[in-house]
DNA sequence: CCAACTTTGTGCACACGTTCACAAGCGGTA
DNA sequence: TACCGCTTGTGAACGTGTGCACAAAGTTGG
């Protein structure tokens, strides 16, 4: 009975201090970052993921030589609206130069600080597959800070083997390799019966954050944090966007002609 | 101008009726579907992800010879409260029994239904290097009403090749092939310079939903619906959850103490 | 130095999503 | 039949996220 209520009881809820931040900072630093950090607990985890993308189009822009940026600009190649940005940003500071825009430079500087991307993040992939294989040949997460470190598997076939340049290793070894190793995040790529255990291997050895990629509701202690990719739901959202629009189509209203714009992109510049 | 921003713009807002259902629902259901497609349009986009979810470990609970579950039960199995599966379940209907709870069987129908999994989805991959072959040979879509049924490659070594099966065909075929097949969904796996060239092949083709890899905001008309998956933006979002624990832990403010309960895990199962 | 113009940063209202809490409905039992 | 305990379904409160619209702040040109 009853007892059901533990995830929001134990987790979620800011328990009883709603005060947060507005508290005095009792100068915890005189370096610097002042406010900034008392303010990164209030972005929120929307932005979070908005602000990578950012960074990404801006690492691109810095790289074609743009010295400023407008939040106009920023947000059509980001795809957001640009008020939605500018709020975005406004969350981790005020950097812009208001009747100019943004140097490039600085705002690359100021996300990659909230999102902690000054320090490196070793990456630990466990289950070298179909999957796995894909994730350790891969070269694009090593240049934005997360090289994978260590790789992990069960087979005995695999282990010794190198994939992308690392041996893999026993599952066995997962405590030693990733303490030796620093690992901060777990990938999990193995079979879905099997990624609670591995979950539990990696929490135990200390990694606390996971990217799961098994489709399975994993349970993990509140310090980690999980997040899951899941392909078949993913799909599943487009085949209902597919039914939907299917049913309107049936309906036959007045929308399925579709006169508003001509299919060139869904952003408007002007 | 104005319309911008197509994915809200054009689809979440209820028009003008507030009714939605407390109407007195005069004559529960003889013939099929009639509110029901209404109530579509209404299903929160969140929702839809989750009812995925619900899906996947009802069948589990389906081979496991489970009849009927409770809310609590699947809610616990799905990893949500069970008033958000309850909210989420009410917006396809009411299928539940009172004091009983859901028949599986009935569950996984309707929700099927809701998700337009009734049809399969013919679904093409756009890229066979690393992550193209990972998709290709996995088996867990044609399962889910996903059959993967085409592959496309500029690479000439790689055309003609079978993966998985499917033979890889030029993309300058994407056309034929896509109408012959019938794919409704496109997987893009290339690298992200090709990304847009491929989005723009794969719509002209009639193809009306995309899963993109490519780390690219791909810019498509109204009537596509896209969904990306970003394992950068993914890891950068741990990264930022460490990154703000550090500074939690840093500060050594008094909310460590709290001790409303230790927990060892988000759920309590009782 | 001022006026005109540009772009940021944000208060505010609204839309969306989550959670609570309870009446309504059902099965079982006396 | 009448009662009782259990579970659903949902109104309503609440919290989070989005977008508008504008004052503040800067630049440019005269
Ligand atoms: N391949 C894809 O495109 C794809 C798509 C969606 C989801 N997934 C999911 O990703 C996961 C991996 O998929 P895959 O196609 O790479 O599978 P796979 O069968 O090719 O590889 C699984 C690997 O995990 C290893 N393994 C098994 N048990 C293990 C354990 N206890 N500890 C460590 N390693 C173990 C196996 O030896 C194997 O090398 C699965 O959960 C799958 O559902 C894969
Ligand atoms: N592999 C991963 O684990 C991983 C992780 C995150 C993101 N991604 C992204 O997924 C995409 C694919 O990654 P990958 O590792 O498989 O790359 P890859 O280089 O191994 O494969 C890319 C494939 O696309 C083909 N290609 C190139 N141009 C094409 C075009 N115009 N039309 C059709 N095919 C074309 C190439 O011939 C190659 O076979 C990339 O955008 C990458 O950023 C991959």
């Amino acid at each position: 009975m009853a007892a059901q209520r533990g995830q929001r009881n134990g987790v979620g809820d800011t328990p009883p201090a709603p005060t947060a931040a507005e508290i005095t900072t009792p100068i915890p630093r005189v370096a610097e970052v002042p406010a900034a950090r008392d303010r990164a607990r209030a972005i929120p985890e929307a932005a979070v993921a908005r602000l990578a993308v950012y960074l990404r189009v801006l690492s691109g822009m810095q790289e074609q030589g743009a010295g400023t940026v407008s939040s106009e600009e920023l947000a059509v190649a980001a795809g957001v609206n640009s008020a939605k940005l500018r709020k975005d940003l406004s969350y981790i500071g005020s950097y812009g130069t208001r009747g100019v825009g943004y140097e490039v430079v600085v705002l690359i500087e100021e996300i990659e600080r909230i999102l902690g991307l000054t320090r490196k993040h070793s990456v630990a992939v466990v289950g070298i597959g179909n999957l796995g294989h894909a994730l350790a040949n891969y070269g694009g997460f090593p240049g934005r800070g997360f090289p994978v470190t260590a790789l992990f598997d069960v087979d005995p076939d695999l282990v010794g083997v190198p994939v992308g340049g690392i041996p893999v290793d026993h599952i066995d070894d997962i405590p030693r390799v990733c303490a030796e190793r620093e690992v901060s995040i777990g990938v999990i790529a193995t079979p879905p019966p099997a990624a609670q255990a591995v979950c539990d291997r990696l929490v135990e050895a200390g990694v606390q954050c996971i990217l799961n990629f098994a489709p399975v509701v994993l349970q993990v202690p509140d310090h980690v944090e999980v997040r899951k990719v899941d392909l078949a739901v993913e799909l599943q959202v487009l085949s209902f966007h597919v039914a939907r629009r299917a049913d309107d189509a049936a309906q036959g209203d007045g929308v399925a002609g579709m006169g508003p714009d001509l299919q060139v992109n869904g952003m408007v510049v002007s």
